[in-house]
DNA sequence: ACGTATGTAAAACGATCGTTTTACATTGCC
DNA sequence: GGCAATGTAAAACGATCGTTTTACATACGT
């Protein structure tokens, strides 16, 4: 495996299951079998690596969702819980922990959310005809919701988000 | 104002603004204006302080809230955001920056969240005359969402969480 | 075969962490 | 008036932080 990718790799588990504070370099140097100087050959330093963890998860999550259709949505959004854990959104998570101190977080955290809420708007325009910024953000809304209380309900709750959603966009297109 | 409110409410206002670990001792004593003597004389360490935080919290958050019908309880949470301001859910962002190696931390979060979901059944219940699990999770997802999403979207993400709500809850109970 | 690039192992950098301690001032009770 | 109790100011504790450096090994291009 790529040196930069074992680092990325690497990076992204421990940010995600400890924290980025938590996670420190000595520590994450270890993970990657690596030595710190060849570490430190590759990337700039912690803050540009988490951003580098970002655009990646960025790239990877959304490469796997499908914004065909509103179940489609939270069906993906299982797939990737099962896989990845459910353990709430890194970027919301790393934006708040850090405070938005970072700015490679905080350009990587915007860049999702407006990737996220301009994918979620397309499927209501799609389905309805025509843009709905409250039924956008409805469904922004059972999105953002189901993934952080699944981390303590269980995946059950997606399931019923997708069911949530699945009646408001009916009801705003009855067929 | 007595010392160990002093002690707290610099705590939770750091706590929430900058996060657990960003805040160091040293500023958080800066900031009651006490020494870090006196403070320690009063606080078992950070981590029970942090538990004592959160534990105030629960119950100014509670106190506050209103499980009357739907619309009071999204109504609460604007009038909530409104003052506190909108950077999420502080007893999830405390969470899980320290992926749950602080059992003070666990603890409060896992009462929180019971407490809330058992608030969000009983409502249900009242207004159906029976319960459902369902259709809790859903206006769980709603509520952990609008919260969520505020942080980027504004306040109007709770209003339209509020409207799918109390859709939701209509239809289920038609009147 | 020799120099350059790229790697490892490990010590060291100054800074900051949470916490304790030392030395001293102030206050209120018997 | 003296003695606890309770406060401040500030130094010091060992640990760990992110990062750099020193010393040395290995592989590759010409």
């Amino acid at each position: 495996m790529d040196i930069d990718t074992r680092i990325t790799a690497a990076a992204e588990r421990l940010f995600d299951r400890a924290g980025f504070n938590s996670t420190g370099m000595s520590r994450l140097i270890r993970a990657t079998g690596l030595s710190s100087r060849t570490v430190y050959k590759h990337v700039a330093g912690k803050n540009a690596l988490v951003g580098q963890v970002l655009e990646q998860r960025h790239r990877r999550f959304f490469d796997q969702m499908s914004f065909e259709n509103i179940d489609s949505v939270f069906d993906a959004l299982t797939v990737w819980s099962r896989a990845e854990g459910s353990r709430g959104c890194l970027f919301f998570r790393l934006q708040a922990e850090t405070g938005g101190q970072i700015p490679d977080i905080e350009i990587a955290v915007s860049a999702y959310h407006e990737t996220l809420r301009g994918c979620l708007a397309e499927l209501v325009k799609r389905h309805l005809g025509h843009a709905n910024e409250a039924l956008t953000d409805q469904i922004l809304a059972l999105f953002e919701g189901a993934t952080i209380a699944s981390t303590y309900r269980g995946l059950d709750v997606i399931e019923a988000a997708r069911g949530a959603a699945h009646t408001l966009l009916s009801l705003e297109a009855p067929s």
